[in-house]
Order: C-alpha cells, then sequence, then structure tokens
DNA sequence: GTTAGCA
DNA sequence: TGCTAACAACGCTGG
DNA sequence: CCAGCG
C-alpha cells in the first residue's frame, strides 16, 4: 500500500463556471461530497477526462492516458489502442482522493467505459442514449423514454434512468457479465427498431438523413468496448452547472427537468433512485411484436 | 493544469 | 530559478 | 480509406 497521500490543490479561487461564479475549490468540494454515491461506479473502471482549466466558457480537452506528473498512488491500466497504435495509460479512480486530484485538474466531466478494466470485452449495462434533434428538447427525450420504459416492462426489464445533465436521457440495464457488447448492441438496436414503430418521433440510426429534425435518437453504438457514457453524478460543463443525475421514473413522470439538478442542488444525502444497481444483474430481454 | 526544456 | 511552449481522444459507422 | 460524430 502506498502512503496515505495528500494532495495540494492550486487555484482553488479561480472561476470555472463564470454565469453562476462557481470556482475550482467549489468542483473539488463537489466531487469529494459525492465520492460515496461516484466510487462504485468509478473503481473498476477506466475513465476519460473532459478538463477545463480555463472554465466552461473556454475549450476543453478530454484526456484519456494519464498526463505526466500522475502521483504514484493513482492506480492506472494498460491498454493497447489499435487506432492511435499505443498504449493508454487509463486512470481508475478507484478511492476519493484520486477524484479529488481529477477535480484539481479542472476535469469537470468524468466519462466511464461500460465494462470492467479488467474485463473489458463483457459489458456490465445494456445503455440506451436518448438524444434529441432540435429542435426537440428534453421533454421529447423523456416521452421516449417512458415509452422505452413501457417496452422494457413488458420484457420484464428493470431499467434505471438518468439525466444525461444536456437534454438528453440515459437508461441502463445492469447485465449479468456473460454478454458481448455486439450483443448487447443488437438488443439495444432492436429496442430502438421496434419503438420506432411505435412512435412516429423515434428515430434509430445515427444516419445525418435518419436523425429528422424534432426526432429523438435512441443511440445504440454507445454499447461498445472503450465507449464510454458520462459517470453518475459527473458535472457537466455547461454555464448552469448541471450533473449527469440518476432520478426514479416518477420524478419524470412528475417532470424532473435536467436543471433541477446541479452543484448546488446535488448531496449524497439524497434518496439514491439506482440503490442496488449493480447487484441487480438481468438476462437479455427477448422483445415481442 | 502541469511539466519539460532552455536562458 | 523562472519563464514559456507544448501538450492533453479514440472507437465506430456511413459514404 | 477517410470524414464526421459522440
Ligand atoms: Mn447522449
Ligand atoms: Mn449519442
Amino acid at each position: 500500500m502506498e502512503p496515505s497521500p495528500t494532495i495540494e490543490f492550486s487555484n482553488t479561487g479561480k472561476v470555472l463556471f463564470p454565469s453562476l461564479g462557481i470556482t475550482k475549490g467549489r468542483v473539488i468540494e463537489y466531487y469529494i461530497r459525492m465520492a460515496p454515491r461516484m466510487l462504485p461506479h468509478l473503481e473498476d473502471r477506466a475513465v476519460m477526462l473532459h478538463r477545463f482549466p480555463e472554465g466552461v466558457d473556454h475549450e476543453g480537452f478530454y484526456e484519456k492516458d494519464a498526463p505526466a506528473g500522475t502521483p504514484s498512488w493513482v492506480t492506472t491500466a494498460v491498454h493497447h489502442s489499435e487506432t492511435a497504435d499505443r498504449d493508454i495509460h487509463y486512470i481508475v479512480c478507484d478511492r476519493p482522493e484520486t477524484l479529488a486530484w481529477l477535480a484539481n485538474l479542472a476535469s469537470l466531466e468524468l466519462h466511464v467505459t461500460l465494462s470492467r478494466v479488467g474485463n473489458p470485452r463483457v459489458p456490465l449495462f445494456a445503455f440506451f442514449d436518448l438524444d434529441p434533434q432540435p429542435p426537440a428538447q428534453f421533454p421529447e427525450a423523456a416521452e421516449v423514454a417512458l415509452q422505452l420504459r413501457d417496452l422494457l416492462v413488458e420484457a420484464g426489464v428493470r431499467s434505471y434512468l438518468k439525466t444525461s445533465g444536456k437534454k438528453g436521457l440515459h437508461v441502463l440495464i445492469p447485465l449479468e457479465e456473460k454478454y458481448t457488447f455486439r450483443q448487447v448492441r443488437d438488443a439495444v438496436h432492436s429496442a430502438g427498431i421496434l419503438l420506432s414503430r411505435r412512435s412516429d418521433r423515434v428515430v434509430h440510426e445515427a444516419s445525418s438523413r435518419a436523425k429528422r429534425p424534432g426526432s429523438v435518437l435512441v443511440d445504440y453504438a454507445q454499447n461498445a468496448a472503450w465507449k464510454t457514457m458520462i459517470c453518475p453524478y459527473s458535472l457537466r460543463a455547461r454555464e448552469e452547472a448541471t450533473v449527469s443525475m440518476p432520478i426514479s421514473w416518477q420524478a419524470l413522470e412528475s417532470g424532473a427537468r435536467p436543471e433541477d439538478f446541479n452543484i448546488g442542488t446535488v448531496s449524497s444525502k439524497m434518496d439514491d433512485p439506482w440503490r442496488g444497481i449493480l447487484s441487480d444483474r438481468q438476462e437479455i430481454w427477448t422483445e415481442s411484436e
């Protein structure tokens, strides 16, 4: 075991969300207080950072490879990227100190893989990424999410919902660790096709011609090894400092909105609508109709 | 935001 | 020692 | 194979 780390926080007064005056210190405090909720989703997964050292009004950058200066107590896992023909040393955020260190790097957004870093080809979830196509907004995504819920209920599946923190919604189904991404992606795609038959609002392909304005895309392509999803409770790099928030289906029906959940309103004391998700492992459903 | 490299 | 430039993503699909 | 997208 490495010695207990001490982290030197820098520029804690620097404003990262100008329109709300939120400083980096507030961001660090947020991630420290949310660590109990976030670590179960981070501790054995690769993480990708979306960093904004100059704040959300400036361009950010993604970071996968652990940067020079990564402390020795930070866990990393090597993966060889075929595309880039190089090794990537993914950060594995398996302790609160790592979360605090990432926050100090101005990693406003944390994106996680859908599989364990030690078993990257086996998905932990089926992931429905619901993307409203302008001028469609959150209400349209909510309408489609509720239709998707009905379809999944018919198939006997328990599903879990979160806001993306932007305008979309994410629906997850935790799985037995025995499927390939191909199997899961195909099942999500099929459900998208079925949903598009039931609702004119739904589109199931991301091609530019298929993405009709005002529709909601059921984006199945995110179900792949080394693709990522915004981590539950991660901040989003938006002016409003919103959070990707796990919510109940009941809350969605009652008119919950993405902007209800932000750095000022979210705490780890709130009820957890995702309690038990990581042990609620289910079989892939088979659709009828 | 941090580090490597150079004056 | 102090300053500054460089650097920080890739997997997947459609065409 | 490349461009575009998330
Ligand atoms: Mn999305
Ligand atoms: Mn998407």
